[in-house]
DNA sequence: TCGATATATCGGCTTTTCTCGATATTCCAA
DNA sequence: TTGGAATATCGAGAAAAGCCGATATATCGA
């Protein structure tokens, strides 16, 4: 785990912006068919609410994913993404006793 | 509090290493007077052990402190900089629950 | 197999960050 | 009050990150 690599992904108000919206998908992503959710949420769903082009988008959530703060679950031509909340359980105790 | 300044502030290797040393303020800074460590650490002491000039570390030190992550105190010519660590323990606590 | 759709990767331009040397400011001591 | 030491600020060049359009890859349906 490299921290700082993980805060270097979470130093871009839109990668933030993505991890809060996944932290509650069905509120945030109400298009998206309900049986998905159990994978996450796909990238044209977190595109189309980030205002970014695709291919940015894409990066960021490789960015994110590298940095261990989401995973990823392929199904079909969709790609679908969702916190690994243990990566943020595991930041947060390491900020409160160490750095 | 601004989370995307302090992810920004921790986003550096050398600026998370202060934040280590400053942890501990007597084992890494053995050159520094007893007395004063009530206070923190002088700029000075932190620029040796990190190696780079003074006017970037100066810049370094107060990028973390407008991140509220160190306090500082004057004290005649030196200024002197300890951790904020009720800044640790909400940012700790953001981070397992929110973002 | 072929076209359409979703996502990933590449190349490049723009903006930000890193880091320095030079200079300004503040404070002490003679 | 003047010289020197500690720190802060400024300006600039190099490196990295942000973000795009174009293109490549993978998968589905007809």
């Amino acid at each position: 785990m490299d921290h700082l690599e993980i805060f270097k992904a979470l130093s871009n108000k839109t990668r933030l912006d993505i991890l809060s919206w996944l932290k509650e998908p069905e509120a945030n992503f109400p298009e998206q068919e309900a049986e998905c959710f159990r994978h996450g949420v796909c990238v044209g769903q977190i595109r189309q609410k980030a205002g970014l082009t695709q291919s940015t988008v894409s990066e960021y959530l490789s960015i994110l994913q590298r940095a261990g703060l989401v995973k990823s679950t392929r199904v079909g031509q969709w790609t679908y993404y969702q916190r690994n909340e243990e990566a943020f359980q595991h930041l947060s105790r390491l900020i409160e006793t160490g750095i």
